[in-house]
DNA sequence: CTAATAACTAAATGATCGTTTAGCTAATAA
DNA sequence: TTATTAGCTAAACGATCATTTAGTTATTAG
């Protein structure tokens, strides 16, 4: 009928995501995303509305990223230990890319804390009690610990995460090392 | 010879400060700051030079807020005890206060991390570098210590008082709590 | 080949940003 | 009292923001 896109959505938004991944979504202009995206203005916004659109199509394309990270976590079986390749996969997530840094959902969570945002708000949020969920399951593979230490160290790993995600944007990696040996210390 | 100001200059600082706080930087903008501060822009201007002058002042309006908690952090001679404590303070302040979440010095530090502003990473690189010395003079008290040790779990401590203060914007104080209490478990 | 249509370019849109300015008000020195 | 001067109000400034639109290009169905 008429004409191709000449673009990839799927590629354009992965450039997309890791500009917001680096800058957030309030210091990420629309004229920088047409520059880094290669495309238009018309482009972006026919294919993802407005700019709200196209960061909730970078969140979800940074989770896809982070998927596999996800997938290994959930599929081993080692209790604690898998909690803490979990934490020391998630902080070189950012060493392999650009120059990305921090986690890209809890910077998002850092800049929406107080926003009224609702979308954004629930991708945070569904994000944050999976993650929860998996440490009471590796948590609960050692039987010895009653089920209300469990979910003290649930939160403790939970919060230990996401202040290490906000952390990990300023330290050097051997400090977030020395961090993740300290936190594992005694669970 | 000519009229006096109608307003105090560290008043209306203080309520910039709070604004700031649970904004952000970019997030607050000079209607905002008008309107919060009760006093016209052009009074702002003139007191404060522009955006980022008014910002640093609020700052410093916050260092001052928080140096009552430092005070009594330095002059006590209880070792990690004194720490924890200090840990318990932080987050607490921001309950005393309005709806304000988190440490303002930690969110600003959050934003602007990769950001080429040189004057507000000063004063944040200043404010991390106390600290840390703070720390390695509480954890010397223990003199069963090694330097090495005192010098990892000082770092260890810093980014946990990084952590929390960022993952206290959307925790609750029965997280927090647990996880200052396990972080303090075995230093 | 041609009509139809979707993707493209580039310019314009209104809103809001931080900042400045012109004109008015009030306080003080002489 | 009056001239001077700093603080005030309110409007305007240019820049940039996200978003839209008008006009052109390229593809394909008939």
């Amino acid at each position: 009928m008429a004409r191709k896109k000449e673009y990839n959505e799927d590629l354009v938004v992965d450039k997309a995501m890791k500009l917001f991944w680096r800058n957030g979504y309030k210091n990420t202009s629309m004229q920088m995303l047409e520059k880094e995206m290669g495309i238009n203005k018309f482009s972006i916004y026919s294919s993802f509305g407005n700019k709200r659109g196209l960061f909730l199509e970078s969140l979800k394309s940074y989770n896809k990223k982070v998927n596999s990270i996800f997938e290994e976590f959930k599929s081993s079986n080692n209790g604690i230990s898998d909690i803490k390749t979990f934490f020391y996969n998630s902080v070189n997530i950012c060493n392999v890319e650009g120059n990305e840094k921090g986690c890209f959902v809890t910077n998002t969570y850092n800049e929406f804390a107080r926003n009224e945002n609702e979308l954004i708000h629930k991708q945070m949020n569904s994000f944050m009690n999976n993650l929860k969920e998996l440490f009471i399951e590796k948590l609960k593979m050692d039987q010895t610990k009653s089920e209300e230490v469990v979910l003290k160290q649930a939160n403790f790993l939970l919060l230990a995460k996401h202040g290490l995600a906000a952390a990990s944007k300023v330290n050097t990696q051997e400090e977030i090392a020395d961090y993740i040996e300290m936190t594992f210390q005694n669970l």
